[in-house]
DNA sequence: CAGTGGTCTAGACCACTTA
DNA sequence: AAGTGGTCTAGACCACTGA
């Protein structure tokens, strides 16, 4: 069959020939999938970029136009790719807008978002501790970013937030000190790194505050306040990113939807 | 054309005859999940039970079987029918285990979901507040199931539950007050009451325990521990159950995935 | 074996965007 | 007007389940 470098087995061919059932059948969507993934992936095409029409790319995988849309449909789904009708598919883009809505899940008494600011106070690289480099699957001592910087909610400095970079990922990483920081990182990270975070797991305690986060986020030691820590995952399943929120809740909340 | 009661609009029905656009045109898959959502909703079907196949409903709806497909797929995802390849497709039944899967997110250090137990402290019926009969739509000082519980994990007092249901639609709830629950609330909430509870926002604080935070959950006045609000949803999209959680998280974290 | 959902195809037409 | 994604149809065949 048709493919450049890759091939695509229908299901007759992976079907059993002499009685032996296919252990490793996949439904040709799903390898179209997986193919389209790659090229997002390894930036073939681009964050913002059009990629071709279903009938283009159903005519290249030598599939149908409704296979093809089954793939993109669950691309969409996994917000790898943006679609608009009349208009065609894009590479997600991550935008600070975006960026905000999907992976900032703090709002305040009344349920809404604000726009946080962002100050670096400190960016360094250090060598991971165990723990960091079994969450980055790193090796132990491995070269890490560790940025610590403060956000605003409202005028007021509501999180405190350490975060832990795999330097490998992260070459030339540019975040200076003391400087307030225009854009997201997660803007940053698929601009300037080629990384795209798709999906974080969060898990969240109340904890003291000690006095560092008295100093930075004004309140009285021992204050109740919540650590939230992350672990964020590129397009390809790789942990890339931790970070660590210590978050005054006296006027702000944590939000969760259930689905 | 077909149907019971209700009809189904054909776009070219819909579409303009006088050159006026229609403006309440909707695709025929998003009509059909209309009227099996009435369907399950109203209590037609219900849950665990068996619906009619792709084809049944197809010839009833007249449409075509991708059409019902698709109008399926999508209840799927939420979570209001499940499809067994070779079996058909059944109304969701909330069992303990999915119960706690979906709406249990309270983890050990180690990330694993453990089955907690729970002990009614109290019960009974009270007028909501100002803020409950808001937040439950309800007329203000309506009727409602005040339900205070303990819930151990791992042998210790974690979470402290207080639980609010509008008395209109809980009517004879029956959970006596000393006992042990054995059964799921919301697995009581739809056998008992006709409530499927789908969607729940949870809003989180870390606050200082009280002194009946600290009787209860064997922490030091003061101890920070998770104030976790939940607003959870029905299958029509009502709020109908309202949770206040206090959570000690010495031992423990709240767990959230954002994709 | 019959019946169910799952995959795949081919083709028609619609709605939307842009030129 | 051309090109895109969105809806809808009809039909074939596959994989799985249970009688």
């Amino acid at each position: 069959m048709r493919m450049t470098g890759r091939k695509i087995m229908s299901m007759d061919e992976t079907s059993s020939v002499g009685g032996r059932p296919a252990a490793d059948f996949r439904p040709l969507y799903s390898q179209v999938k997986d193919l389209l993934i790659d090229r997002i992936g390894s930036g073939s095409w681009k964050p913002g970029e059009m990629i071709p029409s279903e009938f283009q790319l159903a005519a290249e995988f030598g599939v149908s136009q409704g296979t093809v849309r089954k793939a993109l449909v669950e691309l969409e789904q996994q917000k790898l790719v943006v679609r608009r009708q009349g208009r065609g598919t894009y590479v997600a883009k991550h935008s600070s807008q975006q960026s905000l809505f999907h992976f900032f899940h703090i709002v305040d008494e009344h349920g809404n978002k604000e726009l946080p600011t962002s100050v670096v106070l400190d960016s360094r690289m250090k060598r991971a501790t165990k723990e960091e480099a079994t969450l980055l699957r790193m090796q132990p001592r491995a070269s890490v970013h560790a940025i610590t910087r403060l956000r605003h909610l409202g005028g007021r400095p509501v999180i405190l937030e350490r975060i832990t970079l795999p330097a490998s990922s992260f070459r030339d990483l540019d975040v200076p000190t003391g400087r307030e920081m225009t854009e997201e990182l997660y803007v940053l990270y698929q601009r300037h790194h080629g990384v795209t975070i798709i999906r974080a797991d969060e898990r969240i305690a109340a904890v003291a505050a000690d006095a560092e986060d008295a100093r930075h986020l004004g309140v009285g030691l021992g204050t109740p306040i919540l650590e939230v820590s992350r672990v964020a995952v590129d397009v390809q399943g790789n942990p890339v990113e931790l970070r660590l929120s210590r978050l005054n809740t006296a006027h702000h909340r944590y939000f969760s939807r259930i689905i």
